[in-house]
DNA sequence: ATATACACGACAAAATTAGTCGTAAATAGT
DNA sequence: ACTATTTACGACTAATTTTGTCGTGTATAT
């Protein structure tokens, strides 16, 4: 039912986080998970993997945390899903080739079209959108 | 990674068939099933809930099969997929109201957003424009 | 009658997602 | 140096969803 996951969604609640606290400031792994009642290891995966993208930095240690560290503007709704839940298509055969049944597939084209007008939309919207 | 269901994928190649096959004509689950290589029972559900749907037509018996009943313009992409996957959105609060953490999220608002653009999306889509 | 084709619920298998745990590494404060 | 805190990360389990199968029933053309 084209649903994102919620370690995506746990991820969002948390970018949106970051975004708006005092710049400078740093805001935990706990902290955020306590205030959102989000499971705060699977939490802490999706950040790790936004820290590995470098949309967001780590510094580890007490008085740690992270902060954003790029424009809102900058991070686009493809960008962030694709870091976080991989290749981002309605269908495998958008990105894979090991698919059996090309030939005798009719749907291809229109499916990348689909596909297309998603991106669309996703690369149209940032971060700074979903904080607005 | 907001990928549709395979069922979704199945139905869609059903559907295009049916669009292009001779007026009057019937295409049995059968014969799709095998010249597309899609596993027959799973087609066979999936056409099912097409025909519940009233968006093709059944005969049963020897020499029965199904037919598309309505204009491809007129079945979009929202409807295929709510048929098919039940309610569309990116997220269950979208239409749930069970989230226990409502208070606290600060996403909703953006998340709605996105469902609407993409909901936009699929409504200006139809079988149409998938079978041009 | 019989063979064909749809209808449909129950079930099983596979894949994906969600969540947990243990351990390691960095660092601030004492 | 020691401790408490915080990120990093792989392995693992549990839950959920998707995918696919099976059995049985109903309609109907020949």
């Amino acid at each position: 039912m084209l649903k994102i996951t919620r370690k995506a969604e746990y991820a969002l609640i948390a970018l949106r986080h970051l975004n708006g606290i005092k710049d400078g400031k740093l805001a935990t792994v706990k902290e955020i998970s306590t205030q959102y009642g989000i499971p705060q290891e699977l939490l802490a995966k999706a950040l790790q993997q936004l820290a590995r993208a470098k949309v967001i930095e780590a510094t580890k240690g007490p008085s740690g945390g992270y902060k954003l560290v790029r424009d809102p503007h900058e991070i686009n709704m493809t960008n962030f899903f694709e870091i976080l839940e991989g290749p981002m298509g309605i269908m495998d055969c958008y990105f894979d080739s090991g698919c059996n049944q090309l030939s005798a597939c009719n749907i291809r084209t229109p499916i990348n079209r689909i596909n297309d007008s998603i991106r669309t939309i996703f690369d149209k919207m940032t971060l700074a959108d979903i904080t607005y």
